[in-house]
This record gives C-alpha cells, sequence and structure tokens, in this order.
DNA sequence: CAAAGGGTGTAATCACTGATTACATATTTT
DNA sequence: AAAATATGTAATCAGTGATTACACCCTTTG
C-alpha cells in the first residue's frame, strides 16, 4: 500500500527549478540567442528551441519578450554594445597616436577588427546591419559604432597630414569601403589566408582616395 | 427537379485549370517569387502562399522544387540574370568607349546601377549576396557580374590613362567599395535624394584611390 | 506576520508553415 | 491503344509563433 503523494520520485527526474528571480529568464534568452546567432544565421533560431534548451515552457518566454522580433532586437543590441567594445579597444579614446605612423595603423586596426567581427559572428553582424537592425544607416549614421571611430581615426590621420580630406563625405565613403570588403568576407565559406593583411591593403587604399601619398603608406 | 451533376454551377466558382504543361507551374512559381522577392525580405515567402495565389495544392510546387531552397535558388539565378542584363546595359561588350571622359562615366554608371539594384530590389538582391547567394564570394569572385564589368572598366581606364594601377586587388577593393555603399543604401528607409549623385561621387573617390588625379575627374 | 498583488512559469490551444505520402489525372511515348 | 511518365490533389505529420486561462512564487504592504 501506498500513499499516491504527487510527483514523489516519479517518472520525470523531478527537475529542480531554479528560483524565480525577477529577468534571469531574460537574460538567460538573450544570452543564448546571442551566443546562436554568433555561430551561424539567425533565421533558424525558434522560440521554442530556445525554451527547450532553457528548460522551460515556450510561453514562459514570451514574459519577458513581446514577440520573436523583440528577441532579435536585444540580441542586436548586445551585439552592437560588444563590437563597440572591440572598436574602443582598438582606439581607446583617452591615449592620443604617437606619431603619424601609429595614426595610420589605427585605422588599419579599426578595419582588421570590423572584417574579423564580420568574419567571426556573422549572424551577430548580419542582423545588427540587416535591414531592421540599424535601421538608421545612412539617415543617421553615426548610430553605427565603426562610423563614429572612423570619424575619428580620419581626423586624427588629416591632423598629422596623412590624408588630405576628412569631411563626413569620405568618412561615409571609408565606412562603405570597409563595410562591402566585410560583407564580401562574411560567413560561412570566407576562410581567407592572410585576411588580416587583406584588410590592411584594404585600408591603404581607402586612404589613398583621401589623398594619402602611396609611398607614405608603405610599411 | 435537378439532377445533380458534380460541381454543376455550385459553391466554388468552378476553377477552370490551365491545361498540364511540362514547366509551368515551374515558371510561374519562380516569376512570382522574383516578384515578392523585387518588393520586400524573402523570409516570409513561403510555399504555401505561393501555392494559393497561383491556385494550386500546396504540394504541387514539389513536383518542380525539392524544396523551399530549392525555389530560392531558383530565384536567385534569375536576379543575377536581370543584373547582369543591367551592367551590360551600362557597357556592351560590343561597343568601345569614345575617350577618357566616357570611359569614366561608363565606371559611374556601373556604380549607379548596382546602388541602385540594391535599392529598388531590395529582397532580390540581398538572396544574391547572402551567405547561400553567391556562394563562392571571395573565392571565386568571377561569378559575380559586377566583379567582372568592374575589372572591364578600370582596365579601359588604366588604357585611357586615367588610373595608374588595375589588378585584380585594386579590382576587388572597388567591388567592394561599390557592394558597401549598395548595403548602406538598400532595403527600406533608404529613401535619399540624389542618391544617383551620391554614387557617382562614390565612384569617383574609387578612382582616385587607384591614382586618379582629382582634378581630371570632376565633370 | 499575514494578506494582497504583481511578476513568473505552465498547459492547452490556434493558425500557420515545410514537407511527405498515397492516390488520381493528364500528357507523352512506345 | 497501351504503357510510362509527368503533373496535381487530399490527407497528414511535425514544427513554429503567438495567445489564453490558470497556478505558483516572491515581494511589498497593511
Amino acid at each position: 500500500m501506498s500513499i499516491a503523494i504527487t510527483n514523489a520520485g516519479d517518472s520525470p527526474p523531478e527537475k529542480v527549478r531554479a528560483p524565480q528571480i525577477r529577468g534571469r529568464l531574460r537574460d538567460e534568452v538573450i544570452s543564448l540567442a546571442v551566443a546562436a546567432a554568433r555561430k551561424g544565421a539567425v533565421e533558424g533560431l525558434s522560440m521554442r528551441d530556445l525554451s527547450r534548451r532553457l528548460g522551460v515552457s515556450p510561453a514562459a518566454i514570451y514574459r519577458h519578450f513581446e514577440h520573436r522580433d523583440a528577441v532579435l532586437k536585444a540580441v542586436t543590441e548586445a551585439g552592437f554594445a560588444e563590437f563597440e567594445g572591440l572598436l574602443q579597444n582598438v582606439m581607446p579614446f583617452t591615449s592620443e597616436p604617437i606619431d603619424a605612423s601609429d595614426a595610420v595603423r589605427r585605422f588599419e586596426g579599426l578595419v582588421v577588427a570590423y572584417v574579423r567581427f564580420a568574419r567571426t559572428h556573422y549572424g551577430l553582424w548580419r542582423l545588427m546591419f540587416g535591414p531592421t537592425g540599424c535601421e538608421s544607416r545612412f539617415r543617421d549614421p553615426s548610430g553605427a559604432p565603426t562610423y563614429m571611430w572612423l570619424g575619428k581615426s580620419l581626423a586624427e590621420l588629416e591632423a598629422f597630414g596623412r590624408i588630405s580630406t576628412a569631411t563626413a563625405a569620405d568618412q561615409y565613403f571609408a565606412w562603405a569601403a570597409v563595410h562591402g570588403f566585410a560583407d564580401l568576407h562574411s560567413g560561412p565559406g570566407g576562410e581567407t589566408p592572410l585576411l588580416d593583411d587583406l584588410s590592411r591593403q584594404q585600408a591603404r587604399r581607402i586612404l589613398r582616395a583621401l589623398g594619402a601619398d602611396a609611398d607614405a603608406l608603405a610599411p
């Protein structure tokens, strides 16, 4: 004779759920979604898959996000935060460049970082610069970290006399040239050896378009 | 008294189906899918929606396409064919450029056409240059019409002495700069007035990077 | 401390999608 | 004319985004 106690060592392994904490699941969802977007395309990222991997019911996520697009938006923001951190690492706004060639190296570093990011965090990057990601692209490109950092770098280079022009249009030209290079090398199957070197070459050609002396750019 | 003949003027308007012709539905599917991709993103393009609009059962399409990706692949190819036609219109391979400034205009025309295409056929363009579209991007960029036409144009410009270098790397640089500019202006919400003028400016900056004299480029 | 209240998670359900199967019809080939 | 193949259908499957009514937990308040 056994008194039936509900769920007393029965079939399901008595999943021990973590205590309810405000925003806990929300953070977990974003973290997991970002990790997924890092690896591959975000198209196949499903709410149900997220819920399964987090050991939670499908509807639970909807307590923290209105719809799937809201998750993607959060992922996009996380991606931009990370991206900005990378660029800031190349150009910390506290330190001034030591000399002209240092300024050139910083510019090259920005390009290398941009391309690397697009290359290794494809889904994330695509989300960030997709139609809904950085929605104010041309109308307010200042929203994009790259645009801002490229502007700083170009201003430095102009101050050092390495380039002859650094208008907003020039800045946008540089951004487009970097962005396109990154896009063409992004995604799976773009394993190019010496990609960093190619990125630096792209950077030097950009500077040439802005009046840099070809000889002065050679390392 | 009326003898019940199956479907004699009854509820459904007695849909008159076109006769079975080999590949007819296939062409209709591609045509409709291309039209859809022209307007907006292709993510929301569903097989069932296609079948409904074509007045056909969902399974019918699977007689002509193995899966959804096969439809997208066909759409991609159609997009490339159309794109190549546009570029060829700018640079018909029969006619030689008249003079140096004509060669410059042709280069500008290529850039304008590229950006316009990305701008007005967003879903299609995205499919073409997405991860699965032009899959051999860097490894064999010759597959991309732009790359080829840009190469021709740069060779012309070098022959006329307007630029000083036109190596494969220069060609790739130009492609990246055009592509990135197009990408930043693509999609909904990029309604920029005078976009063609901006495209031409981008083109001139690209030529400057390849050694063109700044003064000689001014119209 | 106990009750109220809102934040958090669940089960059930809906409409939709991509894809497959067995079957029926039309067209072409033999 | 008969066989073979191409084309289309109905029924069905598993998977998805989203909503609803309900149960629970934690915090705040009286």
